[in-house]
RNA sequence: GCUACUGUGGCUCAGCUGGUAGAGCAGCUGAUUCGUAAUCAGCAGGUCGCCGGUUCGAAUCCGGCCAGUAGCUCCA
């Protein structure tokens, strides 16, 4: 019988051949490397077998695909270890993840991080055993008494999700059967390279309120030396954290006094407001007004915007005067009020209103860490009032302004747009119109783009920005939302052409998203070598002995007129010393001065990262680190 | 919040199976005035996260609390 291939080719294979057998017919290269197979675009094991005329495609170890079925065969001789040492234990699920794999189990004796290697030795006992992995079907009733016969009460539970009349599969290896959709490895034997990382409490089906099962994370990687790299862009990440890069740089401080409130330090403050300002330059230049509202406001104002009754958990609340009030944790009700305090006409707008708003809320205890989530942050918040037919413009010009803050850091990002969700407000035709604005600015600016279906907020659809850092890790900061429910609920209006008052469409959108977050985040993606503009320390001026102190002061006193942040190193100490230490704080540029260049007019230029040293003339070395600054270099 | 782990001077860490704390760095003082990643010496600094229990005796064992870290979305 003849097959086809992907590339249109057609192949004789003799009738009843499996997918392993085409293979080999086609080169001895592909069966060796072949995991599983595509028939007619679905995806399925190698012993599957092929029909007159089915399209077939195999995969490999350099497919998604192929790499998912390794990590998913990985889960299941993690599984069958596991019920080899701990025959009581019970199955719930495990599946493939991104670099690797995990597995629930609920197990009746705690088992804790040094029970792994025990679990990995007998994982490799399997592998060794080469053991094949087959696949069968049962019908729904026997396939429930199977897992019942076994005890696997949560597979059980799983299969009655089923419906009534499918046909369940199972994976079969030597003793070992799991419930699966598959496919798998042809046998345990094909992994190479893996690795149990972790162990973690979960909730059976992530629902607090189920019972929390032990989850056993594994790394898995179809070579070793590819394993190798995972743990070493792991160790490169740790050495990135920016809580320790925190501490070590004096950028912030997380004290018990304050729970989840940040305290940050002289050098953080620096790079909190280097920051700040820069975006309220832009953000003056592409016509928005700032304003700042207060901190705590009535609880009539947050039972109007609708936070009393369904945010309530999250905020801080105060009385004052006997007057119940809150901690803002959002700044659009302010907003709404400055825009509420005088009428506004269709001229006006759009009114892009900006704020560098704090705000509070009550994360749970467990989700706080470090900078990325903590009770008290600013947002680079704007509202911005339009027409309906301004929409788009409007988003393109946030769309703009985000790319111009972004490759200020270098980061590349991905957008993705989110459309209604089930439960939410406004007419359909409000949010066509919304949705459609939000496409087509994206459209008309050629950014590709992923649509979440129904992942919008109740309140209107939005756009999120995702920014990638310098080690390939992905950020969720920036966002665009459409809100229909504000402008309503605060009765918003402005008078119209036609002299009648209308209803204005309102966005609310964050470029940073928070500052503190974003700070933390540039603090893993640069790992504390912030460009020169942002450097806390911009320049550190190191006076070899104590005879050129005086002309190292006059260097920073020149430095500092020119609006460098500058520093000189006073202690009596050993020039090499000094640079030690200069080189551990990460300062852009260290300034060596000695006798010679106290005579010459010079000054000794270290630049970080560059090893060869530069003797230049004081005044030409201020010209050029002001002019550097100025253009907010990247890198 | 839940599960696991962690919590010793400003920082990094040692302290074995319970006998009542130790180092390096930082700090201070003195000496040294030095040319590109740690000069030498001395001094000072801790009721071992907090509270309670067991014990003749607890940093060490037990319980509670507090704080930190990892995970808790990815459906057989």
């Amino acid at each position: 019988m003849e097959i086809i291939l992907k590339n249109g080719d057609k192949l004789s294979v003799d009738g009843g051949a499996t997918c392993a057998q085409a293979a080999a017919k086609i080169s001895d290269g592909l069966a060796r490397n072949a995991v599983a197979a595509k028939v007619n675009g679905a995806l399925c094991d190698l012993a599957h077998v092929l029909k007159e005329g089915d399209e077939l495609e195999i995969v490999t170890l350099k497919d998604k695909e192929g790499l998912d079925v390794y990590r998913h065969t990985c889960a299941h001789v993690l599984a069958q270890a596991l019920k080899n040492i701990y025959p009581t234990c019970s199955l719930a699920i495990g599946p493939v993840i991104e670099n690797g794999f995990y597995y629930d189990i609920d197990f009746n004796t705690p088992i804790t991080m040094d029970d792994l290697a025990k679990i990995e030795t007998e994982m490799q006992k399997i592998i060794k055993a080469k053991t094949p992995i087959e696949r069968f079907e049962l019908p729904r009733a026997e396939a429930l008494k199977l897992m019942q016969k076994y005890g696997e009460k949560y597979k059980v539970e799983l299969i009655n999700d089923l419906p009534e009349d499918s046909v369940i599969s199972f994976y079969k290896q030597g003793s070992f059967t799991d419930l699966c959709r598959g496919p798998h490895l042809p046998n345990t034997g094909k992994i190479k390279a893996f690795k149990l990382v972790s162990i973690a409490g979960a909730y059976w089906r992530g629902n607090e309120k189920n019972k929390m099962l032990t989850r056993i994370y594994g790394v898995a990687f179809p070579k070793k030396e590819e394993l190798e790299a995972h743990f070493t862009m792991l160790e490169e990440a740790k050495k990135r954290d920016h809580i320790k890069l925190g501490k070590e740089l004096k950028l912030f401080a997380l004290l018990n006094e304050g729970k989840g409130f940040p305290f940050f330090l002289p050098n953080g403050m620096t790079l909190k407001n280097t920051l700040v300002d820069f975006w309220r330059e832009l953000h003056r230049k592409e016509g928005y007004v700032e304003i700042q509202t207060p901190i705590i406001l009535t609880r009539t104002l947050w039972e109007n915007s609708g936070h009393w009754d369904h945010y309530k958990d999250n905020m801080y609340t105060t009385v004052i005067d006997e007057e119940d009030c809150a901690v803002k944790p959002m700044n659009c009700p302010g907003g709404m009020l400055v825009y509420k305090l005088s009428p506004h006409s269709y001229k006006d707008l759009p009114l892009r209103m900006a704020e560098m708003g704090m705000v509070h809320r009550h994360e749970k205890s467990g989700q706080l860490h470090g900078l990325f989530r903590v009770r008290c942050f600013t947002q680079d918040d704007a509202h911005i009032f339009m027409l309906p037919e301004q929409i788009k413009d409007e988003i393109k010009g946030v769309i703009h302004l985000t790319d111009k803050i972004y490759s200020q850091f270098g980061f590349k990002y991905k957008i993705e747009l989110s459309t209604r969700p089930e439960n939410s407000m406004g007419s359909e035709e409000d949010w066509n119109i919304a949705t459609d604005a939000l496409k087509a600015a994206l459209d008309e600016l050629g950014r590709a783009y992923e649509i979440n279906e129904g992942d919008g907020a109740f309140y209107g659809p939005k756009i999120d920005f995702h920014l990638e850092d310098s080690i390939g890790r992905t950020w969720q900061c920036g966002t665009i939302q459409l809100d229909f429910q504000m402008p309503q609920r605060f009765d918003l209006e402005y008078v119209g052409e036609d002299g009648q008052k209308h209803r204005p469409i309102m966005i609310h959108r964050a470029i940073f998203g928070s500052i503190e977050r974003f700070i933390g985040i540039l603090i893993e993606h640069f790992a504390g070598k912030f460009p020169l503009w942002l450097a806390p320390t911009q320049v550190k001026i190191l006076p070899i002995t104590d005879r050129t102190l005086g002309y190292a002061n006059e260097v920073c006193k020149q430095l500092a007129d020119a609006g460098i942040r500058c520093e000189v190193d006073k202690r009596n100490e050993k020039i090499g010393y000094k640079i030690r230490e200069a080189k551990m704080e990460k300062v852009p540029y260290v300034l060596v001065v000695g006798d010679k260049e106290a005579e010459d007019g010079t000054v000794n230029v270290n630049k970080r990262g560059v090893e060869e040293k530069d003797t230049v003339k004081l005044d030409k070395f201020i010209k050029k680190v002001v002019k550097e600054s100025a253009e907010k270099v990247i890198f």
